[in-house]
DNA sequence: CTGAAAGCGCTTACAG
DNA sequence: CTGAAAGCGCTTACAG
């Protein structure tokens, strides 16, 4: 039979009990008798019937279903936190819906969210320009009202939500003393966003690692782009052609695995070799990672985890802020200096 | 004012008027006096109200969002194609969820998507082995009585239903074409299932192009594999090892950019040089695969218009079937064989 | 154990 | 131009 048409009151007819009594063996709630049950089962089964989850919204409140803004999908790195979230979703009988990072940037943001009734938002946050963060603010805080919400990524501290991050500072900092373990003395950095709010940020660690090791910081080995691989390779040209060779980098640490790879390309063409004249650092550890030549070192930042937590969290409605896990991953594409 | 409490009743008290003339303004229909509307405008303004598309749904029996089944979002092509549908769902007031592939080879397949009232369905399909394929033929038919679906991908032409498709055959008898030009005669082809139930699937084309340049088709160069990049690796070195070095492919086609990836890695663990020793050639123009050494020749399947279009096929109701375009993208992986 | 009734937040004929 | 009423498909007190 046609299950789209069929309601709770055709089985309550076929079954010849009260929608009532339907409705609690659906939910497996209050006492219903053997016989009865069965009948309704029955009947159920004939008619292919499933409840519809909106009706049942109607009542509960709830849509089952949680927003996601993301700044981008086409960053293999948020497809892994999309479908860690989306599979621990799925586990709890939620969906998720994908918000374009728009969404939350237009002038009007909580409209195309707050209509949906969500029973809950996860942001992805990343790249904090001043005004970015200033807008994301306001934003939050008028979606707020609505449902909800969980943060995933390097927020700062002011920041008042559930939150999980993951210690890019210090991960930085260790990927410095990384380096210059391997020898390096002219340690470049790419990074998101130059004025980024986040004490957590990426270039305070990086600076960190610097003064530690007692190396200076150096304003021309500092670049900052937007996160593709086409922005990291002009990122890593422009510092390469605004310095004479002798002061070129031999060691570059990326935002990213993307803009790894653009610098990877953009060492090649200026006939650097790789790794030996110029060691990579990427983060994130795409799928592309170890078939990069030299195989590009990186940081697992777990994605997919992140993402189930940030379900996880959303769902138990708990306030804190849980720092993620992550690991080096070494591969081929940081060498020891000096050595051929 | 916490926009998360108030319904179409506060608004209709707040404005001195019926919860009719709210709806009215609301949806902009029937005619309603200017001074009515100003009020209206103004009491929906002070409560930061947005109407429920949910409770909406109730009454319109639609609930605005398309459910999506891919094989999985990790691979980039399939985020290509989300992200393509998603941007176009939106633009026309929809969202789209993911639903697993499990969900539709479940036993109970119907059931975690229909009860959902989905406005439509859009389900991307590789792979189809014989059971797959069988599988898939009995869910569709299942979920097509709750609601209207649109298909991606090379499907026999006896599955009934409104498709976006493209000629992967073709496509296929065109690489092998292109390879034959640049002096290749040993080409090996590794593809997703060995009995795939598509007239239009890729070694059916392969092997075509085979016969136009009479060539012999021969098995020990035929590989199947799952689409990850390991696969595609195993399954050349599987090829190389079990052939004399003299009878070694000089070209490879690949399923997707994944399982050249694997490919371009087997070969070196073999030290072949790429390209002079062994060309390969990939599908889907992934965004690494400029980024490869070296760099990766490929078809662009022009993803994110193949997803876009799925929506748009599925909003208007038609039933067509309609070929997506496509380009092969030269790049480096495939050089002329014999030329050192 | 079972059912009649009210209610969730809207829209849509139907009257006025 | 405006409003009272019924209905969308469920759930949940409240009675029995």
């Amino acid at each position: 039979m046609n299950g789209s048409e069929s309601t709770i009151y055709d089985i309550a007819a076929e079954a010849g009990v009260s929608i009532t009594t339907v409705s609690r063996v659906l939910r497996n709630s209050g006492c219903v008798s053997a016989a009865t049950r069965k009948k309704v089962e029955a009947a159920i089964a004939r008619y292919n019937y499933h409840p519809s989850v909106i009706a049942q919204g109607m009542t509960s409140k709830k849509t089952y279903t949680l927003g996601m803004i993301l700044p981008k999908l086409l960053n293999p790195n948020y497809a892994m936190i999309f479908t860690g979230a989306n599979d621990e979703a799925r586990r709890n009988g939620h969906l998720i819906s994908l918000f374009p990072w728009s969404s939350i940037s237009d002038e009007q943001p909580a409209l195309s969210v707050a209509n949906r009734r969500l029973d809950g938002l996860i942001v992805c946050v990343e790249y904090l320009s001043p005004d970015r963060n200033e807008r994301l603010q306001i934003t939050l805080k008028e979606l707020r009202q609505y449902m909800p919400i969980v943060l995933i990524g390097c927020v700062p501290s002011y920041y008042d939500y559930p939150t999980i991050t993951y210690p890019m500072a210090e991960i930085m900092r260790q990927a410095v003393s990384y380096l210059v373990g391997l020898g390096h003395e002219k340690i470049a950095f790419i990074g998101g966003t130059e004025a980024d709010q986040d004490e957590q940020r990426r270039d305070v660690g990086y600076m960190e690692g610097l003064k530690e090791a007692q190396l200076p910081c150096i304003a021309s080995y500092r670049a900052f782009c937007d996160g593709t691989a086409a922005a990291g390779e002009a990122a890593l040209e422009g510092m390469l052609s605004s310095l004479l060779p002798s002061y070129w980098p031999t060691a570059v640490i990326a935002l990213n695995d993307l803009v790894a790879m653009g610098c990877m390309a953009a060492a090649r063409k200026r006939g650097l070799r790789l790794p030996e004249d110029l060691s990579v650092l990427g983060c994130d550890n795409l799928f592309c990672a170890p078939y990069l030549s030299p195989a590009l070192t990186s940081v697992n930042t777990r994605q997919q985890e992140l993402g189930a937590e940030a379900v996880k969290l959303l769902l138990s409605g708990e306030e804190k802020r849980v720092d993620a896990g992550w690991e080096f991953v070494i591969r081929d594409s940081c060498a020891r200096f000096g050595q051929q």
